[in-house]
DNA sequence: TACCCCATGTAATCAGTTACATGATTAT
DNA sequence: ATAATCATGTAACTGATTACATGGGGTA
């Protein structure tokens, strides 16, 4: 009795699943609109997962369609370990901004690449910005009219729109390599 | 030959010992203050990467001081390793929040959970931020006065504050359990 | 028929976390 | 002397990423 617990990754898929029982392969799409902001997960995570959580019985394997295309289904299992897990404290949030790592050495770095970057940057958060603006114009599709998955967008539009906002605080100083390497 | 490449979480560490050689404990400390809110690191990474960064000559070992205090010294290698890798462009950003996976979910928890959950972690971003704009009125010692930290200061403050908005644009109905499971 | 995409799955590796073992030094 | 803390290190495990293998099905 290996004592199965889902993890965050794996419960999120019962979550999904409540809608009804979908794919591996739509579960990935799935989970990559609804939660891919803010929880990154591979293909291969998720066949693993579902894999076990079929083993210890929290979700069912249906019959196999057209190209081996095999839907899971919530059991009454899956169901109570789901909310087992939601009801769990959410955990610490894991933030790892590898832009932020080279600010903090940048006295380090070659004059000017680091505005350079900081630039290419601050253009992917207006993008990406835009995009959610753009989802929550027409929320219909997205969020489905769904208060949850609104509330979930709108951190993202502020998170975006407060990185941009320190983009444009940031003293023109910083990625001009005013300090060389040693001097 | 194992063709050892520093990651993110090493490169860091070379970072640090720019500044004269430091020892594992040290290394720890310091990187918990400096970058510790944006990389995650932990004791046991440290002295597994430092181990591999002086066999592959990054770094050499000093004499061993009083308990057994080993401090390590940057070497021209380690230098142009650094460099390498902070030329790369910087990776895409890792956010995990588990308390929006719970938010995305919210209609299958029981009622009152969400608001309870939400508010206690509401208080917690509200104590971070009173921590960094502390920290930022006598960044003499935190930043040194070094531009570079006070930019990854200064992100801290506006991610936290643009949390703390967003926290308070959610409405009330949404912690209060509306939809029960199932209805 | 040839090609591309759908879909599942496995293998290997890397990164991160927790827990523990060990001993030296300082403080009480 | 005892306890607390400093400091290094190892082991075991979980989680995440990348790459690859395989084959079905639709389309040109």
């Amino acid at each position: 009795m290996s004592e199965y617990r889902p993890n965050a990754t794996a419960a999120s898929l019962l979550g999904f699943l409540h809608e009804g029982p979908l794919t591996g392969w739509e579960l990935l799409a799935t989970a990559q609109t609804r939660i891919g902001d803010f929880w990154s997960l591979t293909q291969s995570q998720i066949y693993r997962e579902l894999a076990a959580m079929a083993a210890a019985g929290l979700i069912v394997a249906g019959e196999r369609g057209p190209r081996d295309r095999r839907p899971y289904g919530l059991t009454e299992a899956g169901r109570a370990a789901f909310v087992a897990w939601a009801e769990r404290e959410p955990g610490p949030e894991t933030i790892r901004l590898p832009l932020l790592l080279a600010v903090c050495f940048g006295r380090y770095l070659p004059p000017g690449w680091l505005a350079a970057t900081l630039a290419r940057h601050r253009a992917g958060h207006a993008a990406r910005l835009a995009a959610y603006e753009a989802a929550r114009a027409d929320c219909a599709e997205w969020a489905e009219g769904d208060p949850y998955g609104l509330a979930t967008l709108d951190f993202g539009i502020a998170y975006e729109r407060a990185t941009l906002g320190w983009f444009d605080t940031l003293p023109g100083t910083l990625g001009e390599g005013v300090v060389g390497r040693g001097s």
